[in-house]
DNA sequence: TGCTTAAGTTAGGCTAGCCAAACATGTTTA
DNA sequence: TAAACATGTTTGGCTAGCCTAACTTAAGCA
């Protein structure tokens, strides 16, 4: 098999992915999602929108009411809730272990959150939780790791641990605690 | 901006990062790569590959000598190299730490490899070198981490820990350290 | 009643990458 | 020398997903 041809084969596209946590966030903050809302929403036109909608609901993850109105099946409803989890757990890893800057931390990912499998997602929350909860060994591993690191993952001067002043992610650590 | 359509906007393409490595490791074997040896390693027409080793030579990532013998350029060698990290420093997180079985592993470090940042790359293998080598914290956080989430993260029923007999990724470190 | 606007669909064009198949060229080998 | 093989290129077709532009349908309103 080769391994490099599966990134082709995934339960859902990147751009699937966002079509349907569009449809639920709007449907959240407005009760509604219509084709003409996810297009504004996603900044697309109505034409890209209203076919892959409809592929999406050919591929049963979303139903269209009486009024046009769409909701997320069940199937579609899970995988949003898996894609939408994948990202939270990344951003948190990328962000609060690896420090990385906050716009860097969603870029990566958004890019990965679709293509990593639900083991994948599930062992990184496992370990994450473990490792940002536990109080013995996680969070003095934590401090050792950003203390003996930080020369390196801070780059900038105005950094309190480095000069003085508060826009270092590891400074902001050590002041939130 | 919209973050989510920053998916394509990568230096390289998934396929032309292992285009690039298909012909590093070509050269490396066989000390040479010609168009259809990477059709024959990729498992694609030579079609497929004369077209997109034209365009990734008028993008600059590879050269071709007066054999019509091809080489990474400085950049392409740049590129082909950080995908090649990154994709190990994924598999090692994801198998060393996560405790994924080493297939799987390798299926989601390779959709991903080329897409994570160098920040990302690089935090990630200075979090892991600190955080497997580190005889204080690192290890007994480890070893916390594993024997607590065990029951979680083992899911065959050969494991030494769980039942006896050795395929479980946890009982086999254990018996390596 | 007829005009305007909103909403959605459809058609044609674009890129990326794959395929098969036809073609051109250059090298073996009988 | 001629047939056969190796190598590479080109063409046309396919999917995914985006675009613009033209079109339909329905609703609002004077």
């Amino acid at each position: 098999m080769d391994i490099w041809k599966e990134f082709e084969h995934n339960e859902i596209s990147h751009s699937g992915a966002h079509y349907l946590m569009s449809v639920q966030k709007l449907i959240d903050s407005n009760g509604y999602a219509r084709i003409s809302d996810i297009a504004k929403e996603m900044h697309i036109t109505t034409g890209s929108a209203s076919i892959m909608i409809k592929s999406l609901r050919q591929k049963g993850y979303l139903e269209e009411d009486q009024n046009r109105f769409l909701k997320l099946s069940e199937e579609g409803n899970r995988l949003a809730q898996s894609v939408a989890s994948h990202r939270q757990i990344l951003i948190t890893f990328l962000q609060d272990v690896l420090k990385l800057e906050p716009e860097k931390a969603e870029i990566d990912a958004c890019k990965i959150e679709h293509l990593i499998s639900t083991e994948t997602g599930d062992r990184l929350l496992l370990f994450l939780q473990f490792l940002l909860s536990d109080q013995t060994y996680g969070k003095k591993f934590l401090e050792l790791y950003w203390n003996t690191t930080h020369a390196t993952i801070c780059d900038l001067e105005s950094c309190p641990v480095c000069e003085g002043s508060g826009e270092c992610l590891v400074g902001n650590l050590e002041k939130e605690e």
